[in-house]
DNA sequence: AAAAGCCCCTGGACGC
DNA sequence: TGCGTCCAGGGGCTTT
């Protein structure tokens, strides 16, 4: 489930128990995720010193004592399962699978460290994937390279979209979700940014910007739109982190109500509205949108 | 170059 | 209870 605000979320949760760690032992029990891991993957994470924890779009960045980086992406069900050293405390976030033959279903990477946590990478359809990138030339790896900007940084304005959009003909929902032009938003919260901004998500996304690239009224309301959703759903995952963290382990990732996503049929939230909410599909992903409330 | 399709993989929900 | 179908928050790759 994991864009930009499940992916924070999750680097909130590793990070006191892997900043600083030493990693005395690493699991890596296939050869393969969507892509093979990286050659001698194992021997180059052990007894590596985590110096930092960080976030890019939809990668957690662990930045390792060798002047390497470990990138992971978490693809659709990629979840991480902390333990303590001591049993009380020990927590699994998520549900926590058992095979028949004894290892839990999908537990594909196992991290120790030397105060004796772990954490465990756990991934059912493995569209997630890990890499080591060299911190030299970080920033001109290919997954890296062409990452857009940080919907939360200060590159994100009204007129950074319409320099983007400018005679775009493909859809706004199809431009809100291209990773290249402004990274983390997924399929939920670009369908939530769409409609709280009140943006048919068919729209062209062109017509966010004039036709010599200046910000129209869409790009200007896209912009905090865009921040507002994704520091909620920050807020939320983050309050639900810190019951997991200290008591019972009920995590299971941010779980709050949406405006339209997943609503397909109900009434729209907005006050006063009467419209129903409808679902679409488009480049074969739902879109969830209010029909009355984005008309255009 | 941009846009549209297809595909990767497993599991859960649902209908019969 | 079992089986078939559809759907899922990711994005890369190929085709047009």
């Amino acid at each position: 489930m994991p864009e930009l605000p499940e992916v924070e979320t999750v680097r909130r949760g590793l990070q006191p128990v892997l900043e600083g760690a030493v990693l005395t032992r690493v699991e890596q029990r296939r050869a393969d995720l969507r892509f093979p891991f990286p050659e001698r993957f194992v021997e180059r994470l052990t007894g590596q010193r985590v110096e930092r924890l960080e976030r890019r779009a939809k990668y957690i960045l662990v930045r390792l004592g060798s002047g390497e980086t470990l990138l992971m992406h978490l693809g659709m069900t990629g979840r991480f399962t902390v333990a303590l050293p001591l049993a009380e405390t020990s927590v699994q976030p998520g549900e926590f699978r058992h095979a028949a033959g004894g290892l839990p279903a999908h537990d594909h990477v196992v991290l120790h460290t030397a105060a004796g946590a772990t954490v465990t990478y756990n991934d059912a359809r493995r569209f997630g994937y890990m890499d080591l990138i060299a911190d030299a030339g970080f920033a001109e790896h290919p997954l890296i390279r062409d990452v857009g900007i940080e919907p939360l940084g200060p590159d994100l304005t009204p007129a950074f979209l319409a320099r983007a959009a400018r005679g775009k003909t493909a859809d706004t929902k199809a431009f809100l979700m291209d990773q290249r032009i402004v990274c983390g938003l997924g399929n939920i919260y670009v369908c939530e940014t769409l409609f709280r901004a009140g943006l048919s998500p068919t729209r062209a996304a062109g017509r966010l910007a004039t036709s010599t690239g200046k910000p129209r009224a869409g790009a200007d309301r896209l912009v905090p739109v865009i921040r507002a959703v994704l520091e909620e759903a920050i807020a939320a995952g983050g309050s639900t982190l810190r019951d997991y963290a200290h008591t019972d382990g009920s995590l299971g990732y941010f779980q709050k109500t949406f405006a339209v996503y997943d609503r397909e049929g109900e009434a729209c939230v907005r006050p006063g509205c009467t419209g129903i909410v409808k679902r679409r599909v488009q480049a074969n992903r739902s879109t969830f949108y209010c029909p009355n409330c984005q008309r255009d």
